[in-house]
DNA sequence: AGAGCCATGTAAGAGGTTACATGATTAG
DNA sequence: CTAATCATGTAACCTCTTACATGGCTCT
């Protein structure tokens, strides 16, 4: 769950300066702002994580009452949500669908919270997907090879052309975090 | 959603020689299947699916009473059915995300029920992502030349990380159907 | 005797979307 | 005067997942 996390990360960001509360979250996950362009979250489903995060004992709310306006609840981040963030930080996605949404997000906290560690996420990140993109070379070489006897026809060069798919996009996330390594320490933060 | 429109096209292609009732159709959607291993559907959605297609009036069923067993639900496409499967095989996915699951899914029947059709789904298909690639090139360059003004230094590295994500996405998809039309008319049905 | 097939579902819960409710303050 | 900003949520409604209930039949 990358919504749940990206909260944890914002508040890890802030760190006593930032508010954190609510309304002023909400603003980093509308459209336009970086975070946004990846994770769109509504107000209503953003209450509703800060809510269960304070269940699991990862943040704690303060509250603030305000003359004419509902109570502002500024939320903190506990050392059991900076244990998880850190946890969810360092593991890379095992999917290829989970490059878009939760790699990215990964990717922007930990650039900022960490620069190393965003280049350590991103080569580990590039050791599981290269693993994938064996299995998958693995499996179409072996499905050449069977030529149709357990498969009518048409579902063998089905099969195929699905795993053709999944090889291509998981070869593409290569070549692009390869490129991420490549330009500059400045989206990963180091020059190694 | 694919799945409904999965379930419209098992039936399509059964068409009054094969059963179709829950039971039988749930063997399509287990692993091992060339269908079930795009789109995996339980027995309890399945089932639930049927329901609401029968709902829409894109189904009918045919209640079997049996001795002992719960009763047989055979189910048939209705005319709407058949026309709500028509116009959703022919309309290309408007997301690369959505290649993975929504369009492998159109493929595998359109193959199937009708090969011309396949074969023009596949070239709209790639038209779509055409223009999907060229936005995406055209967003980049004009990345590239505000140099940072409206965003803060990483940010601006990052947006276009995400970006440069997206394309890469995109082109192995483009990639992939020009593939799936040059490898003969196995895939797509036509030699064109 | 026990496992698995047939054939249908329900129940409980997590996760998400969209829209609305409240009500004062500030900006155009 | 109207619209947006602040600040919190609730309500209704989908979708999906996981697990279980039923109960006879067939295969090993």
């Amino acid at each position: 769950m990358p919504a749940e996390h990206a909260i944890l990360g914002l508040l890890a960001l802030g760190d006593g300066a930032e508010p954190g509360h609510g309304y002023d979250l909400a603003r980093h996950f509308g459209e336009g702002q970086p975070l946004g362009d990846v994770l769109r979250l509504e107000p209503g489903m953003l209450y509703h994580h800060l809510k269960k995060l304070e269940r699991n004992g990862w943040v704690v709310a303060e509250v603030e009452p305000q003359p004419s306006r509902p109570a502002r609840r500024t939320y903190r981040l506990a050392p059991a949500g900076r244990a998880e963030l850190t946890r969810w930080l360092e593991a890379p996605v095992a999917h290829t669908r989970e490059i878009r949404l939760d790699f990215l997000v990964k990717l922007f906290f930990a650039r900022r919270l960490d620069p190393a560690r965003a280049a350590r996420l991103v080569v580990e990140q590039r050791e599981t997907l290269g693993r994938l993109a064996e299995s998958l070379g693995r499996q179409l070489a072996a499905m050449d090879g069977t030529d149709d006897r357990t498969l009518p026809a048409g579902d063998h060069a089905f099969a195929a052309a699905v795993l053709r798919l999944r090889l291509a996009q998981t070869t593409a996330a290569l070549d692009w975090l390869t490129g991420l390594v490549e330009t500059r320490g400045t989206v990963t933060g180091s020059t190694t």
